[in-house]
RNA sequence: GGAGAGGUGGCCGAGUGGUUGAAGGCAGCCGCCUGCUAAGCGGUUGUGGGGGUCACACCUCACCCAGGGUUCGAAUCCCUGCCUCUCCGCCA
């Protein structure tokens, strides 16, 4: 969420932002009226405190010298019940104010391209080439059932639409690729491994910005009311939340490996086969909690992190910045990295890397001191894919197949796979 | 699931319902002192909101797990929830 008093102070940039992403004002508007009420409230209630506060500390002195302070009393009653009733509106313009502040988006870095709508986003950069077929290259479906590696059908029948069986070399390659990741990240990019709940509390998916506006992409547990992790984000980002940590501390890094649970609502028909959209995917994800002047840096560095996977994967793959229109909700700035699905002639994503800068911290109470330093100050955040493993699956089926119907296994794989190509049996 | 115990500042730890934002200790910071180090002495140190200032200062409200309640007044009393710990049972 956006600092209330940005909001107020400087109005119209939080116009442009919304205008830069094709939303509308109206929330705004709502929320200023709101908030402004809450002002003029919280002074009548503050003053009226500090007349209680007065009378009362006054009866507490005439009670010790033994003197009657029966007018005293009366008085004070009839403050305390004024408060009493101005609170209760307080507190309703609090809530109310604080709801429609949550609905507010971040505002954009300066360096996003400005734009309508995905198709405005902004090529960075390329990596590897397309890779060449002496013949028609298949649908990473049709090669993981022809392999008998990834059973769509019985899944369904045990679960429903969007869900997959790995079976064999398929569960094993699933296996090797989170190691791979896994490693790469925390031995060479200095990432701490996690491994975090993934059910969470509403607290957790608010602090991250998933609710309250995105409630119809997650999975609810009703018993509890827990919901289902859409990314590792949530976990991990609310590690430390309503915390102030150590400017010494800084940065943290961390990575984590999860299953991920979308609703996809919404996306009736797009994607309905393959690996591409499940309920259900691993993803290696990456987190880091830094300081506020560092973000900008931070998010290349995070962004190269996962690109380091690619490579060593070797898919050819691009940088995409998004535009305005594009990015999400809570990010001020976000690289897609898109892999080349040969099949489809087309980039996909396969990693979203974003920085949040205090959007997050604000609203999880995740914040920083520096030793010596009076105050306080919220840590920047961000995040990425480094990567979703389901969709390293489809893409390395797809590059690496060969005429015969086998597959190749990338050099950086073979160790953990313990063969170099996966056929049919 | 059953039976208990407990949640106070960066940490430890006090707290008869009325100058307690909170004793004391530790840690931190600033001085002083002592060949150096250690010790010692004095002072100082929470967070958030509102007002105020060029910026400080300063004024004020709130905060002792969270949310309600009792009361003129709550860290202190009552209720609910959450979390932690111990014992029993069950369990991967």
């Amino acid at each position: 969420m956006l600092d209330i008093r940005f909001v107020r102070e400087h109005t119209d940039k939080v116009i442009e932002a919304l205008g830069k992403r094709n939303e509308s004002t109206a929330i705004l508007d709502k929320f200023l009226e709101i908030e402004n009420r809450r002002r003029d409230v919280l002074k009548e209630v503050e003053d009226q405190r500090q007349t209680r506060n007065r009378v009362t500390k006054e009866i507490g002195t005439l009670k010790k010298e033994g003197k009657d302070a029966a007018s005293l009393l009366s008085r004070a009653k009839e403050i305390s019940d004024r408060i009493t009733e101005k609170e209760s509106s307080l507190r309703a313009l609090e809530e109310n104010a604080l709801q429609e502040l949550l609905l507010i988006p971040n505002v954009p870095d300066e360096s996003v391209p400005v734009g309508k709508d995905e198709n405005e986003n902004v090529e960075i950069r390329t990596w590897g080439a397309r890779p060449e077929f002496s013949f028609e290259p298949l649908n990473h479906w049709d090669i993981g059932e022809e392999l008998d590696i990834l059973d769509f059908e019985r899944a369904g029948k045990i679960a429903g639409a969007r869900f997959v069986i790995n079976k064999g070399a398929g569960a094993k390659l699933e296996r090797a690729l989170m190691n791979f990741m896994l490693n790469l990240h925390t031995k060479e990019h200095g990432y701490t491994e996690i491994f975090p709940p993934v059910l969470v509390n509403k607290e957790a998916m608010t602090g991250t910005g998933q609710l309250p506006k995105f409630e119809e992409d997650l999975f609810k547990e009703n018993s509890k009311g827990f919901y289902l992790i859409p990314t590792a984000e949530v976990p991990v980002t609310n590690i430390h939340r309503q915390e102030i940590l150590n400017e010494d501390d800084l940065p943290i890094y961390y990575t984590a490996h999860t299953p991920c649970f979308r609703r996809e609502a919404g996306s009736h028909g797009k994607d309905t086969r393959g690996l591409i959209r499940q309920h259900q995917f691993n993803k290696v994800e990456l987190v880091k909690f830094v300081k506020p002047e560092e973000s900008c840096n931070e998010l290349e560095a995070l962004t190269r992190n996962a690109e380091e996977v690619l490579m060593r994967l070797g898919l050819h793959y691009r940088v995409v910045s998004l535009c305005t229109g594009d990015i999400g909700f809570s990010a001020a700035k976000t690289y897609d990295l898109e892999v080349w699905f040969p099949a489809q002639q087309k980039f996909r994503e396969i990693s979203s890397c974003s920085n949040f800068t205090d959007f997050q911290a604000r609203r999880a109470g995740i914040r920083f001191k520096s030793p010596g330093k009076k105050g306080t100050r919220f840590v920047h955040t961000l995040n990425g894919s480094g990567l979703a493993v389901g969709r390293t699956f489809a893409a390395i089926l797809e590059n690496y197949q060969q005429e015969d119907g086998s597959v190749i296994i990338p050099e950086a794989l073979q160790h953990f796979m313990g063969t170099e190509k996966i056929s049919k049996s």
